[in-house]
DNA sequence: TGTCCATATATAGACAATCTTAGTATTATG
DNA sequence: CATAATACTAAGATTGTCTATATATGGACA
């Protein structure tokens, strides 16, 4: 695991949620994630559009076209009800599993 | 994420982690992650020697045929220097990985 | 006692998911 | 015009899963 890798599968999770705070663009998705993570995760451009297609796949987003604050053309990304569900199963699975790792990483 | 599917990159961790403790065969280290996880990971065969071989490449274990307790040939991995230090680094950041998430998760 | 099945143990190959790297394309702004 | 914002795609690497195979041993049972 390399200190700026993602782990697998966590992406999406991190796109749901800060989707719940709204809809973004690609673009600002990545940006919100690298700056509430105090730059931790750097958001690869060729991480983040498969994923939201994936999401898109899945229904638990839906894509829209739209304009930018500054007035450029952007696709909006927007939590389907679907999609809200499943941030917090998604959380609850991954707390499961930190606390799992974390028994590992504790008792032997 | 699928319940029972480890993240990629963390067995790798978690292989160390247990090594630490002492030398142990293939067969026990996965059951002995089993067990201490509360059977949350289930590591598979197909998953854990490849993992194993990984390791013993990267020089961080060492790997000798030898008995079981019950008299079986087994082979027995065994934490090098390197892999002992190997351990806390990927500690690190795997705590490191956590709380970045945790941010994120809380945050937006 | 002898046979058979379950468990312990190791390995290999095909397949899948998801990441990284690197490259392209468009438009607005300084 | 150069740079930043925005979107997308393809190739390659990593690492997991699933499935199958092989062998040795211990215990159940005829």
């Amino acid at each position: 695991m390399n200190k700026n890798d993602l782990l697998q599968g966590t992406l999406e999770l991190l796109i749901l949620r800060v989707l719940v705070t709204g809809s973004r663009h690609g673009y600002g998705i990545a940006k919100r994630i690298e700056q509430v993570s105090g730059e931790a995760f750097i958001v690869q451009m060729g991480s983040l559009y498969p994923a939201l297609n994936r999401l898109e796949a899945k229904a638990l987003v839906t894509a829209d076209w739209g304009k930018t604050d500054t007035g450029r053309r952007a696709k909006f990304y927007t939590l389907t009800k679907e999609g809200e569900a499943r941030v917090d199963d998604e959380r609850d699975v991954w707390d499961h599993y930190v606390s799992a790792i974390n028994l590992v990483l504790k008792n032997a």
